[in-house]
DNA sequence: GGCAGACCCTATAGTTGCTGTAGCTTCATG
DNA sequence: CATGAAGCTACAGCAACTATAGGGTCTGCC
């Protein structure tokens, strides 16, 4: 039996973040002792894992919910774990593409400001005044 | 002069958002009318443009702060705006790094499992249920 | 001058995924 | 049995907005 702290340490997690995920119902509510105390068991374990493994993916929780409902059913067809999988593809694929614009344009900036002069004429804060002058298009911003 | 309906229009921000910025001081208290709405002027404009612009680039609101700073005192030195451009673009670069170890690994699940099969032998289940399947560290969650 | 309807106002709660704090109780060890 | 580490609940806060409720105002047209 875990204390919740040491399934914290084992899993990488804060403790907060286990009760937490307890609270909107991605974890199970464990066993208690007669003090109140949660433990945990081997299967608690795997399933904090699990979840961890799926955030560091960038999974957000909802997939993530929807990935243990499957796995908690073997029997079910997996096309949904693929859809769910390329989706998150895509939108880490289309992140990277946004910030390689901006990479472009911020570099850009840094480069052709010296650093040495005044704010009057900083090429920074001019093409941040002046949107005409930027290269890209970069109009949603989102997670960037 | 303008209503924050239409400097709303005029510079792709919800009207919401102006009115947050304002909250929070990045925005100055413009004038009112006799009936207590809010009226804008062409310098107000070109703030929002310049706060738009710079988070579309992905600076957040504490640095753009400071690059506003920086633009309103046009004798200043510019290596500040500078250095704070540099620290964006750094950000990004990191950002890329992290999400292309994503992609690689996203991708590698997503070929493996064909969707045809169960969940009980998915691989996109079975490697987030087994960490030491994965090519690639991906510690820190972040902003994925 | 009056009315409709588009727009504006404040205040507050919700979003995502946690993290931190206060003030208390329980557990394990000597 | 005393101590200190670790656990408990409940709530506030982060970033950067977004949405909603329940009202007030402004503008153009008849």
């Amino acid at each position: 039996m875990l204390t919740i702290g040491t399934l914290a340490h084992r899993t990488g997690t804060k403790v907060q973040t286990i009760r937490y995920y307890e609270q909107i119902g991605l974890m199970p509510e464990p066993g208690r002792t007669e003090g109140g105390q949660r433990r945990y068991g081997e299967a608690e374990l795997d399933r904090l894992a699990f979840i961890r493994h799926a955030r560091q993916l960038g999974f957000p929780l909802d997939a993530i919910r929807e990935l243990l409902d499957l796995s908690d059913h073997p029997s079910r067809p997996c096309d949904e774990a693929n859809a769910i999988a390329l989706r998150q593809l895509k939108q880490v694929e289309r992140r990277i593409e946004r910030l390689e614009a901006l990479r472009t344009e911020l570099n850009r900036m840094v480069r052709e400001c010296d650093g040495g002069g005044c704010a009057e004429d900083c090429r920074v804060l001019e093409v941040l005044r002046d949107h005409s002058e930027c290269l890209t298009e970069h109009e949603d911003i989102g997670a960037a």
